[in-house]
DNA sequence: AAGCCGGGGTA
DNA sequence: TACCCAGGCTT
């Protein structure tokens, strides 16, 4: 196969990182284990420049593993609060109790302990291992996957059994002996920098020599595409409930989406919102009143907000509604998705500046 | 194998 | 608007 016989990337990768790597990556000074860990779980499907910033907060409050793994997961999530995702931040707190609980309060040093782990799995547990560790291990993350399949002229969507496993066996056999922290990050910096999915910067490439994709001027062509498969429209009501100038919210359940974080009270589908208010606040509630809505795009839906305010019915709400009241002052440390946390901002403003300009 | 899970940058 | 990003988990 001509994938086998075609040169070893590593040389030219390493030499070409030396001079045009990424070496001030927050993560890298110092390339601790658990910092490698904690980075490398902000970046699934997430890119280096939204990452930053958190993982900043993130290492000023939980400079060491055995602080995290004290940690309460309503703290991580306020640290992970508009980093989307949020499954990774109970993962992430699952693995640093276990690291406390039964490896000495380390991360493993083995491939297989590693992806034992909650929220670890092949690639990430191989990026700690080179990049943390410095032993030998294989990547395949979405630049590892770009760069092989452009030099190698793999075709096909990446997410099919047959072209992962392709992908995988040409990555490992990629990977050298000596210097895999450097190979593993070398080969993310190319795809990141210059291998990018748009317009490639090949005439600045180091494996441009014997890229299969880019001698057959296809650079395009990989990695394949998969089929987008239609974004259905998913409506919801949501209820407004104030009181002293603050709202109530509630925490929405561990799976499912925004899990674990805190949200405007969510109205079952089918359910009128004063039914509803009568059956979860205990007393009886007139027609609710309609406020502006909003529209979310997620990667496979698009939600249609719509906002039942209870306004009016908030005066006889006592303090056994299980809940939190947010307002001004505290919603900024509240773990709250990124488009509540917008609308709730633009409401309270409103309001303020409506108290205040007559 | 396919669906689910966020938010934002980019074309 | 559509695609994809330092992917992994669940069914």
């Amino acid at each position: 196969m001509a994938a086998a016989s075609r040169r070893p990337i590593a040389p030219s990768l390493l030499a070409w990182a030396g001079q045009h790597g990424r070496h001030d990556l927050p993560w890298q000074k110092p390339a601790t284990p658990y910092r490698v860990w904690v980075s490398e779980i902000m970046l699934q499907q997430t890119r280096v420049d939204t990452v930053i910033p958190y993982f900043e907060r993130f290492m000023a409050r939980f400079p060491r593993l055995t602080l995290l793994g004290k940690a309460g997961l309503e703290e991580i999530l306020v640290l992970w609060s508009g980093l989307g995702y949020y499954a990774r931040a109970r993962h992430l707190h699952a693995t640093a109790r276990l690291c406390l609980e039964v490896h000495r309060g380390l991360l493993p040093a083995t491939l297989d302990e590693l992806m034992r782990l909650p929220g670890i799995g092949r690639s990430t547990a191989g990026a700690i291992m080179a990049l943390g560790h410095g032993l030998r291990a294989t990547i395949l993350d979405g630049n590892a996957k770009r760069v092989l399949a452009r030099y190698h002229a793999v075709a096909g969507p990446p997410d099919t059994a047959e072209i992962r496993r392709r992908l995988w066996s040409l990555a490992e056999r990629e990977t050298p002996r000596e210097q895999v922290a450097a190979y593993t990050q070398a080969i993310m910096d190319l795809g990141a920098t210059l291998c990018t999915r748009a317009r490639p910067s090949c005439s600045s490439c180091p494996l441009a020599q014997n890229c299969a994709a880019r001698t057959t001027g296809r650079q395009a062509h990989y990695p394949g595409k998969r089929p987008a498969n239609a974004k259905p429209c998913r409506e919801r009501w949501f209820a407004w409930i104030e009181r002293d100038n603050a709202v109530l919210f509630e925490q929405r359940p561990p799976v499912g989406i925004w899990g674990g974080l805190l949200c405007l009270p969510e109205i079952p589908p089918q359910m009128d919102p004063g039914e509803w208010c009568n059956a979860r606040l205990g007393f009886a509630a007139g027609k609710a009143e309609e406020l502006p809505g909003f529209q979310h795009e997620f990667t496979h839906f698009r939600l249609r907000a719509r906002i039942a305010s209870c306004h009016g019915l908030a005066a006889n709400i006592g303090d056994h509604i299980p809940g939190r009241w947010l307002g001004t002052e505290n919603a900024d440390l509240a773990a709250l998705p990124t488009p509540i946390r917008r609308y709730l901002k633009a409401r309270l403003a409103e309001r303020q500046s409506r108290s205040t300009g007559r």
